[in-house]
DNA sequence: CAACTTATGCTCAAAGTGAGTATTGTCATG
DNA sequence: CATGACAATACTCACTTTGAGCATAAGTTG
C-alpha cells in the first residue's frame, strides 16, 4: 500500500504521498491567577517542530523540539488534533503540512530563561474572560462585527453565532473556544483570515493574531483543557505540590474564563476526595489562614472506573 | 522551517523529515441489535490509504478511499487519534508511517455489495460484550492469563489489570475498551503483539486479529464512541429516520455492550427531549405497538449549550 | 478594638437517579 | 374467546447531587 522507506534518507515520492509532519505544542501553565501559553518569536508562535526519523514517537519528538526551544520541561502531554487543511497554512504558496498538536500542563519555573515565552491566553483571545463579567469588547466589537456578518447569510449562520457567543439570551458556554475563533476566522475578522497582508488589525476584533494556524491550536487547547477539568483531575498538573483551595479555585477560574461558586467548588472537591489535608496552614498575607492541601494522586486510578452516564442495569 | 515542495512530486529528503501519513477508518453501523465495523481484506483491515496531494483536505482524503474501497458512502465523520509508534506497525522493517484515524458512523444500506465488509466488533474483543452478563472468555481465559502475566511486574501492574477488567471486586467500566486492549498487547497475550508470527493465536486470548495496528484503532474508535453517547445524541447518526424507543435502546445496548433500565431510559431520552412522536406505529411482530420518534434535530444546536459541571456562579 | 478579608460550616429546596411495581394494548393459541 | 406472552407506558419512592445563600470563625491592618 506505501512504499517502504528503509534508510535515513527518503526517496523520490512520485505520488505526492509523503507530506511534512509539524509537532506544535500548546504549554500551558497558571501563574498568579492567569493561565498562560510558551511562545516563541515575540509571541507569535507555538513552540514546533518537524518530525523526524530520528524521534522515536510523536510524543518524544515533541518533547525534544518542546525542551529545545524553550528550555523548559514537558510534563503531562495529551494529543489534541491533526490539522492538514490546505488553505490554513503558512500563506498562498505553503508545502502541504501536517501539523499533529498537544497539550501541555506544566508550571512556570522562576527564574527560568524559559520565562520570557509565557503570555496569558487572553491577549490571544480577550472575549474568553468572563471573570469580570462579560468582557466589553464582546458587546463593543465582537457582537456588532459578527452580526453585520450574520446579516449577509443563512438564520442557521445567526443561529450559530447566538449561540456560540452568548448573544440574544443564550447563556454563555466557556466550552466553545474554537467555535468562536473559527466562527470569527469565517467572518474575516482575525487577522490570520486575512491572506495577503498578515500584521495590520484592520477592521478586525482585538486579540493578539499569531503565525499560520497557531492561533486555531491555541483555541483547540483551551478548549479541550475547559472541558477536561471538568471530569478529569488534571487542574493538578498546573498546581504546586500544596496550596490552599482557594488557590485551586483561582486555578480553574483562570482558565474556565469564569467564577465558581466558592463553597459548592470546596464542597465538591471534598467530596471526590481529590485532595488531603497536609496538617500545614498557608502563610498568607490576608483574612484567615487557610489548610493546605495536596492532591490525592490516588485518585487518578479510581477516577478511571467511575465514567459513566447511561441509566445501567444492575444483575 | 518545512522545505517547498511545489509540484507533484516530492523532492529529496536529506533530514528525513516526511513521512507517509496514512488515513484509516473505523466506519460503524449498528444492525440486529450489533455493533458492526466495515472491514476489508476478509476482515483483518479497516479501510485506509494514503493522503496525498490531490486530496483536499484529511477527512475529503478519508471519504475518497473508503467510498472507494468500500463503495459505502460516509456519513458523520471525526478524527480520532494519530499514531506514530515504531515497532508497532506493518512488521519490523516498517517504514514510518503515521496513522490518521477517524471514526465514521452510519447505518448499513441493504442490498449493497458493500454488504461484505461488516462484522461485528465483538469478533474481535469477545470480552467487551456483557449484555448477556460477564463473558465466561474472562473469568476462562482473559483474567487468569493477565493475572499470571501481573504476578511477574509491579503492584501497580496487577492494579491497572484489576481495574481495567473489573477484577477483585471492581465494577466493569465499558469505556476502557482502548486501556484493556493495550493491557492485553503490553501482556502479549493478542496476536499482533508476536512480532514474527501473525496468524497463530498459539497462547494468546480469543478474539480476531487484524494486520498492522488496525485493531488498536478500532478499539479506539470503540472506547470513543462509548464515552461519546453518554454527552452527546450521535446514536442517532446510527438509526433509521423512525424509530421505536426499544430499538434505540438496542443500539445504545449494543454499542455499551451492556443493558440499561428500560424505564429510566426513557425518562432520559424524553426529559432530555431528544425525540418526537410522528404519530405513527410500528408494525411489531410482538406486544404492544410502540410509537415510532424521530430524533430532534433542534437539539444538536441545543446541546451546544450545555456541558458545564463546575458550581458556577451566576452573577 | 473596629473593619476587612478569607476560611469553613450548615441549611434548604429543586433536580436528577436508581430500582421497582402496576397497568395497558396486541397478537397467537388452545 | 379466555389466557398467556410480550412489550409499551405510568407512577412511586428513596436517595443523591446541585444551586444559592446565611452564618461563623480566625487572622491582619490601622
Amino acid at each position: 500500500m506505501a512504499e517502504q522507506e528503509g534508510g535515513k534518507r527518503g526517496g523520490i515520492d512520485p505520488a505526492g504521498r509523503s507530506a511534512v509532519v509539524d509537532l506544535i505544542a500548546v504549554l500551558v501553565a497558571v501563574t498568579a491567577g492567569e493561565p498562560r501559553v510558551m511562545t516563541l518569536d515575540g509571541g507569535r508562535a507555538l513552540p514546533s517542530g518537524p518530525f523526524e526519523l530520528a524521534h522515536r514517537s510523536l510524543q518524544s519528538g515533541l518533547r525534544d523540539w518542546v525542551e529545545q526551544q524553550t528550555h523548559h520541561p514537558l510534563g503531562y502531554v495529551e494529543q489534541l488534533y491533526t490539522f492538514a487543511d490546505r488553505d490554513r497554512g503558512a500563506g498562498p504558496a505553503a508545502a502541504r503540512v501536517i501539523s499533529i498538536s498537544y497539550l501541555g500542563l506544566t508550571r512556570e519555573e522562576v527564574g527560568r530563561d524559559s520565562a520570557q515565552g509565557w503570555r496569558s491566553w487572553y491577549d490571544y483571545f480577550p472575549w474568553e474572560d468572563w471573570r469580570s463579567g462579560p468582557p466589553a469588547v464582546i458587546e463593543k466589537v465582537v457582537a456588532p462585527a459578527l452580526t453585520v456578518w450574520a446579516e449577509t447569510g443563512s438564520a442557521e449562520r445567526r443561529h450559530r453565532v447566538a449561540l456560540a457567543f452568548g448573544l440574544g439570551g443564550n447563556p454563555w458556554n466557556e466550552d466553545l473556544t474554537l467555535q468562536r475563533y473559527e466562527l470569527l476566522y469565517e467572518a474575516g475578522l482575525v487577522a490570520e483570515a486575512q491572506q495577503p497582508r498578515a500584521d495590520e488589525q484592520g477592521s478586525g476584533v482585538p486579540g493578539r493574531a499569531m503565525l499560520a494556524d497557531h492561533r486555531r491550536i491555541l483555541a483547540t487547547g483551551i478548549a479541550r483543557l475547559r472541558a477536561k477539568i471538568k471530569y478529569r483531575p488534571v487542574v493538578f498538573e498546573l498546581m504546586p505540590p500544596m496550596f490552599t483551595l482557594l488557590q485551586l479555585q483561582r486555578c480553574v477560574e483562570a482558565l474556565g474564563g469564569r467564577l465558581v461558586h466558592k463553597q459548592n467548588f470546596r464542597r465538591l472537591v471534598e467530596q471526590q476526595e481529590l485532595v488531603e489535608e497536609t496538617g500545614e496552614t498557608a502563610a498568607e498575607t490576608l483574612g484567615r489562614p487557610a489548610k493546605l492541601f495536596r492532591f490525592r494522586h490516588a485518585v487518578e486510578v479510581e477516577r478511571a472506573i467511575a465514567g459513566t452516564k447511561l441509566p445501567l442495569i444492575r444483575s
